[in-house]
DNA sequence: ACCTGGGCTTAACCCAGGTTAAGGCGGCCT
DNA sequence: AGGCCGCCTTAACCTGGGTTAAGCCCAGGT
């Protein structure tokens, strides 16, 4: 087993085979990305992901206007892809970027789907793995319902704290949908105030 | 069969045998609700879940400060059920109430787990619904992210030109994250644009 | 040592949306 | 009929965030 940590982090979702981690392994291809580096562009077919071996990525919505606006990090252990453009076989429309220079491990949706009629486990993680997202995109939807961007701030901090210092604050703002402009105000409002 | 069009509706997400479905009719019960009735209240366990009948619903959160904020609205054939905290076995933080007199075809979550012991479609049924729930709440958070609110207004209506008539304007306010003033003014807004 | 560029900050001004409060309008009840 | 209630509108004022533009700081490259 090439990846015993990263076979760890996914059994948790669901009880996962070591025989069956294996068979996806061998379809795996570890990639090397340098810094500001693509793992998807948008115009893609989303078509592959990858897990998150080393480094930060983010995953960037280029609007009509040429605004960019962030859906996701993700870091060590986490999956990158253009997800509900596969699952609706569209091309992509988002593109996935290394913030740090950082390494992939990358798998061809069509290999997994292979591999879910070897075994059920598989169709039991794809199930998880929807669960999980859902459950992620509905927390963010009730923090743009209910929260100031301040608060959305703070949140995001308490939520991602492992990203301190490795993500640019024109990126954290992106992320809220705020410019970095109003983002650098509050931060200097809440210096202020903590004096 | 006694809800042959709503099986239709289920069975076009994912291959659903009619026998199946028949074990699944037996183990639910028809509710009717009145206009403002919950289905789901805050503090309920999230262990059930609903198809609509006839009637809309709408998904509520209320936060801490009092204020209300929609989650989605529901019409006939769709679900309702606070379907995150199901998955993360929670009271239910989301109430479901009748916009008009309705009925809903009710089940309990066990129940349906069950059943999927007893064949594999009930899991791909479950995988197919949290995909596309994941799908819907992606697109609402690109909606916020980049779009303003004049512009979810329009996205709104075009999304769900079957709620026409059939929620308030208030409660289409709350699901935008604006006030209902707000949107009153961006209505008489375009009605003076318009002329 | 100097320049350059990337990322952050600050300031001035503008506008969308929040807040509060006062009606308006129609449906429903007695 | 009259009165009430739910829902929507309008207005006045306030505030948070957008826009534009200038400047700062520092790391890297020459």
């Amino acid at each position: 087993m090439r990846y015993p940590k990263l076979f760890e982090h996914i059994a948790a979702l669901t009880p996962l085979p070591a025989s069956e981690w294996l068979k996806a392994e061998v379809l795996a291809r570890e990639q090397a990305l340098d810094k500001r580096a693509l793992f998807l562009r948008p115009g893609d077919p989303a078509d592959r992901f990858g897990l998150v071996l080393q480094g930060v990525f983010r995953a960037v919505r280029v609007s009509a206007r040429g605004e960019e606006s962030i859906k996701a990090f993700r870091a060590e252990g986490e999956l990158i892809g253009a997800y509900a453009e596969m699952l609706q076989g569209q091309p992509s429309m988002t593109s996935i970027e290394a913030l740090e220079p950082g390494r992939v491990l990358a798998f061809q949706a069509r290999d997994l789907q292979a591999l879910e009629a070897g075994h059920p486990c598989w169709a039991q993680l794809a199930r998880r793995v929807a669960e999980q997202h859902y459950i992620l995109k509905e927390r963010r939807e009730q923090e743009f319902l209910d929260l100031s961007a301040e608060e959305r701030l703070e949140r995001f901090w308490q939520e991602h704290p492992h990203l301190h210092g490795r993500v640019p604050q024109r990126d954290v703002a992106a992320y809220l949908g705020i410019t970095e402009v109003a983002l650098s105000r509050i931060v200097s409002r809440r210096r202020k105030r903590a004096e």
